[in-house]
DNA sequence: CCAAAATCTACCGTTATACTGGGATTAGCA
DNA sequence: TGCTAATCCCAGTATAACGGTAGATTTTGG
């Protein structure tokens, strides 16, 4: 029942790319200094975010990246789901048929609404509210 | 962000003991039969939920297993996290120090409460509702 | 043309998962 | 006092996922 580094340092990169947005594309290599994360590492994690649109990148010199939308259009559980692939407890919740007994498994209601309840908090949360969180905490004047 | 095997079938054991519940004990054999797990690896399930003090066996022939408490005694989160070690999805709730960022990590408070609605839902329910379940599927003068 | 950046492909060690196997011990019963 | 059916204990193992690294290529601005 863990997130993967991968998810919490996508969601650590959404948010840097949106507390430093200038209009500019922002290099991997700022990023990286910035959160301390490998550029190597950071490259994995931009490919899936990409290819998802939810990023838009710029090759060559003072290329980098940039969010394609505004901070409060993007949920937490987006994010999550685009790197983790699902956020349901169980596999069973999401494709019929995953085990032979599912049709009369009590315990079934029971992890269906695990992951209501896991997505339904998730996505009540927006990369602004993360933002404004860090903005709170630091002072308005200055960023991370 | 998956429930292992263990999970689910200490869950799916002691929900089994829970409606075969006759004052005898009950044996591995006759689980493993109705639930489609093999012996051996109840057994692995089983030492941990006895260690845990969940379950009382008996030795020898006609030994087995039975429940320690009433099934409205244990909630799924009871179950779940003495299988998993812990329900949080990242490791930087439970302790201080396991990021050396936690100090100005705008997404912390994100990943508590994140850890509060999971833990809250999986005590939410206890042994007894999937007992409640499970007897309104299948009738309540037949247990499966 | 050069440097800085993204992109692509591949590899790799470690850990966790999901089991399986063998043997020892215990207890009821004939 | 054996036999049998159980739990108990310890160990091994194949596979996949995790958490990265490495190197070469392409693109772009100056």
């Amino acid at each position: 029942m863990k997130i993967s580094t991968k998810g919490r340092y996508a969601l650590r990169m959404m948010l840097d790319l949106s507390l430093h947005d200038t209009g500019e594309f922002i290099s991997l290599r700022d990023i990286s200094q910035r959160q301390n994360i490998t550029v190597k590492y950071l490259e994995q994690i931009v490919t899936v975010l990409t290819r998802a649109g939810f990023v838009r990148s710029q090759r060559g010199n003072n290329g980098g990246y940039k969010l394609t939308r505004e901070p409060k259009e993007y949920t937490v559980g987006d994010i999550l789901r685009v790197m983790e692939g699902s956020l349901n407890p169980v596999a069973c919740v999401a494709e019929a048929g995953m085990c032979d007994m599912s049709a009369d498994c009590a315990v079934l209601p029971f992890w269906k609404n695990f992951a209501k309840v896991i997505n339904n908090y998730v996505d009540s949360v927006t990369l602004q509210d993360l933002k404004d969180q860090a903005l709170a905490m630091i002072g308005n004047d200055f960023v991370i």
